[in-house]
DNA sequence: TCTCTAGTGCTAATTTTCTAGCATGATGCT
DNA sequence: AGCATCATGCTAGAAAATTAGCACTAGAGA
């Protein structure tokens, strides 16, 4: 089952930390959760997901690491694809307005070049 | 409490089906998700998205209609930044190699020409 | 060595989510 | 009128998620 629509509240957290650092142990996880439970409740939730699959651990030293199985580039892949379809069904270039609007105090020049690069290349391959 | 983070499994489901269509009655949200349960199931669900202050209903015609209490442009917005701050920190512009990616085909000379002039409106008021 | 700290595994119990089922009211058809 | 259909409200119970707590091990320092 999809990422999207297949875990729970918790698990969900859990993942996204887990997306955004690429590992992290359970204390660490702990602290990027919202309401954050306890320590335990943290490790169990790590658990579950390694028994569903989702995550697996390495040790790292003498603690142990989390990392999702699903690799990163899929996980965003079917990430943005659900965004598209929530949200913007009907006009996906609205896509880069959401973009500019949320961030639009970080985007360097640099980066705003390299999208206009990105849409003429497919402008140039889809004509 | 965030869309994202706050919503149990089954809540998000609805939730994202109400922003796709905008409305819905709980038989079309039924149709709409995966796994369905049964009609009961969802309407309970409904009412506790409602009770938590999630959706709001209408009568519309003889039927309930139901619709996300808050806006469909406030929900993108934070849909996008969730997106971001997971998969993207380091590098927003790829989200445009993402949506190029997810939707090749359906992507119109149109759309792409729309998304150009954005960008180069961002930089013009950028500098 | 003894003790403190920081990890781990496991399990029991609470809380929340999820579900089905029943009772009721309105509409439309024969 | 009588019946089928489709909606609603409500509630009890099952299932899953979430949580805390205890027992144990390894390493570091006095």
């Amino acid at each position: 089952m999809s990422l999207s629509t297949g875990l729970s509240r918790r698990e969900r957290q859990i993942m996204d930390i887990l997306y955004q650092r690429g590992k992290a142990a359970a204390a660490e996880v702990r602290e990027a959760m919202p309401d954050a439970p306890s320590y335990s409740a943290v490790r169990a939730m790590l658990r579950v997901l390694e028994d569903k699959g989702h995550v697996k651990h390495q040790a790292e030293g003498l603690k142990y690491v989390y990392v999702p199985t699903v690799a990163r580039d899929k996980a965003k892949r079917s990430a943005v694809k659900h965004l598209l379809d929530t949200f913007f069904k009907e006009s996906p270039e609205q896509v880069v307005a959401a973009l500019l609007d949320v961030s639009s105090t970080r985007l360097t020049r640099e980066e705003l070049d390299r999208m206009s690069e990105m849409i003429e290349k497919a402008k140039r391959e889809g004509k």
